[in-house]
DNA sequence: GTCTATAAACCGATAGAC
DNA sequence: GTCTATCGGTTTATAGAC
């Protein structure tokens, strides 16, 4: 009887997905240590033993939230990345970056939860791995285009000393995974890059740039778009 | 009586001293959330409600670990800035973040305290504010002693398009309090040179780059390197 | 699959004796 | 300033009835 167990699994998932988005409102209150099965369980009307028929324990329930947020903020910067083809480099990078910091202040806690302090007693399973470098892939998909183009600067990428053997080795085997092609230089000035978007989204959304910058959004665009130059967008 | 009081005084201070060494251990168990007061009682040999004579409750003693951890940091920045005087200000901004680097890999929990994900129903009080700055006026100041020797590149500052004009005056205004006469272009270089540097260091501490970067201090050394460059040392 | 009930812990904070 | 005792909550997780 296929249908039946179909209804069935069709419930299953429905409560799944209620428990996932208290779960999310839960994360925003009190943060990732302080989610509870039980207060998620009160919330929704259940037993806190009926939550365990869903996730095995609390890590697991920790997981599935940080898979969901990774896809969101995957998808949505994929989206941007996939919408801008075709325009100038360093407009779409612009895009790019300015769509990861709007999910980020739109959803600070997810946004904590995936690139600020780890989970106290909580190491993530390999689950996470994949929908992590969606983001990523995301971004340096932009930088392979411009390159494909013809529209990366050659001035960038070599601004400052040359990166040291060992450095080179490790960005020229990071290239061949994710850019092949892309000169060493090239690769460490958007792997720079990527960190020093997500310092800039991080010390927003974490509030430690609070008193030096006051518009945060026009900064924002300006300091973007001095990195995509720098990456020779 | 005034040795007797300073007796008293001294064993107070002492007890104070332990009661904050063995939250400092805890946190790096626990983190910031799991921080208990009774938990680091038990483990003093004292009993829980002895602590409140020393910390009024949970987020003073939360507060005076943040102000310890900001101070340690900024003086050990303070002190590679003094002791790098006299020589080439990008060496200078090498060994100040190295020194930055270095504390935070060997301190995470600490590290995580200060530029991590906020701890979830605590706002930290103006106390903090002051220890906080330590470090970035450290950094700030050697950008201003390579202006003063008259060392900074005008190549950098202007790379990228200038800032808009709002940004440009809250640049100004920030270059005013902390380094006058530093134009507006290097003063956004500078902060995004400090955003970078603390994106750099969190991905690594918070292990962001695993499995993406494999030797981390050459890594950090060659970025660190193209981020002095950038601002113009 | 949902429920009650329960075990076995934990927490911050306070009152009041000594 | 340290102690006992306590209030009034919290948690994860399991056993077993329905």
């Amino acid at each position: 009887m296929p249908t039946l167990r179909s209804a069935r699994e069709r419930a299953r998932s429905e409560v799944t997905a209620e428990i996932l988005a208290t779960a999310r409102q839960h994360l925003a209150l009190h943060g990732a240590a302080g989610l509870s099965l039980r207060a998620v369980a009160r919330d929704l009307g259940l037993v806190s033993s009926a939550v365990y028929r869903y996730f095995e324990n609390r890590d697991a329930l920790l997981t599935a939230l940080i898979v969901e947020a990774y896809d969101a903020l995957g998808e949505a910067t994929e989206a941007a990345a996939r919408s801008s083809a075709g325009r100038a480099p360093r407009q779409r990078w612009v895009t790019a970056a300015e769509t990861i910091r709007g999910w980020a202040v739109a959803n600070p806690h997810q946004y904590a939860l995936l690139y600020g302090s780890p989970v106290p007693g909580y190491t993530a399973p390999d689950d996470t791995v994949v929908p992590g470098t969606r983001v990523s892939l995301a971004l340096v998909g932009i930088v392979r285009d411009a390159q494909r183009d013809g529209l990366l600067s050659a001035r960038a990428g070599g601004r400052a000393d040359p990166p040291s053997p060992v450095v080179a080795g490790q960005l020229e085997a990071l290239a061949a995974l994710i850019a092949p092609g892309l000169p060493a230089g090239f690769m460490l000035a958007a792997l720079v890059a990527w960190t020093q978007l997500f310092g800039l989204v991080s010390f927003e959304v974490f509030g430690q740039t609070r008193g030096v910058v006051d518009d945060h959004a026009a900064f924002f665009r300006d300091a973007v778009a001095t990195m995509a130059a720098d990456i020779g967008l």
